[in-house]
DNA sequence: TTTCAGATATTATTATTTTAACAGAAAAAC
DNA sequence: GTTTTTCTGTTAAAATAATAATATCTGAAA
């Protein structure tokens, strides 16, 4: 690696390395072996540069006069998004969106495993959230104390995620996935990201409003 | 207002105004009633001057000495994410997710309206979605031409949304929420915001992935 | 072999974004 | 009232990020 192991990558880039893993997928499925950063910039509508740059932050993947070899990087990002590793998940607050993600096959072919599921409604406790069924919430302390859990997805209302966080963190979940519209407060040994959904319908409808006030002018 | 307006607003500005805009409606449920950048910057995290610089794009919300009236605030910050008026949105994919979505109050609460919901799956068609009943995939071309549709949801697997996309926008639809994992290309007079929730669990594992390397250090 | 186009790694430059500084207006204190 | 403090809008500086430029390496064809 040419680069300083130490150096902290900014989240900008970071962020951008699934839609990179992407493309190489959909290259790889379509049997293409090799691709410079040109074509791949034509494709994506970014820069050439800013591949090269990004790329290059973890380590001096392409060759001279070749280009990248499809596979070869595909594997690489995959390891840098920690990919090449399996993920035990569960599911806080099993409604519509969490039996959603918990019914999503997808998750389960890149290494994230659902092994467990709760809700505080009765109703729906006992019921099936994909391959788990949904224990009450009152479980989730004993069952963290007995599995080994990497990653919680919390989707539940907002005003009981803060009592929720803390009982995760204890037990040793290092990972929070956030659907809930508050901002988690977690010590330096959990990492959260947050996927607020709401907040990406807004900027939509940013988008949208600017888009009609051009229109009239 | 102070600015140019006609002064192009950076995305990353956009994508903060609906956290700015989650904590003043909280305020505003405390009942507090005025608050100035520096306090709002303990809250939030942030840097005041930040704060400032961003409200500032779009006006001079605030008053020397007093702070920002949080209610004002809050209802012009509304108005900037044009959450001042309704949305008439359809769900095309009305799997798991999409019923999630369709079935989530806080949208109707916010001026999102599911007025449709489509699918080709015929299991599912004829069932409903929140209040709307799913319809064959084959009515969504009629149903654009009789009734405005702002917003569509895009919940399908990535290799049918290239043929549903250009049937939404030749129809009038000119906001498109993608939960597809591609990306679209649509003309300029069509806005796309992208909710990738693959490419966020992602994002999540690569931390993981950092923080276990920076423990074993 | 040698040459040469292709393509990266890397450095330099430019643009954007964030943070800091501060003058001045309003509110609060006295 | 007057003074002091508060706190914004705005300008300046610093830090980041994106783009462009370039030296250098590779592979293949002549």
């Amino acid at each position: 690696m040419s680069k300083d192991e130490n150096e902290k990558i900014s989240l900008a880039v970071v962020k951008r390395l699934p839609r990179y893993y992407r493309y190489l997928g959909d290259l790889l499925e379509h049997g293409i072996t090799r691709i410079s950063s040109g074509d791949l910039s034509k494709k994506m509508g970014v820069t050439a540069s800013q591949i090269r740059q990004d790329l290059n932050k973890f380590g001096c993947f392409g060759q001279r006069g070749y280009g990248y070899n499809v596979e070869m990087l595909y594997d690489e990002i995959k390891k840098i998004l920690g990919l090449d590793r399996e993920y035990n998940m569960i599911i806080i607050g099993a409604g519509n969106l969490g039996q959603a993600l918990a019914n999503y096959p997808n998750f389960r072919k890149r290494g994230f495993k659902f092994i467990g599921a709760f809700d505080k409604n009765p109703d729906i406790v006992g019921k099936t959230a994909g391959d788990v069924v949904i224990m009450d919430i009152s479980e989730l302390e004993p069952f963290l104390k007995e599995n080994r859990v990497d990653i919680a997805v919390l989707s539940i209302p907002k005003y009981n995620a803060p009592k929720i966080s803390p009982i995760l963190v204890e037990n040793g979940v290092r990972g929070i996935w956030n659907f809930s519209h508050i901002d988690l407060n977690t010590p330096d040994n959990v990492v959260v990201e947050n996927a607020h959904l709401t907040e990406s319908v807004m900027t939509l409808s940013y988008k949208l409003s600017e888009l009609e006030k051009n229109n009239k002018e």
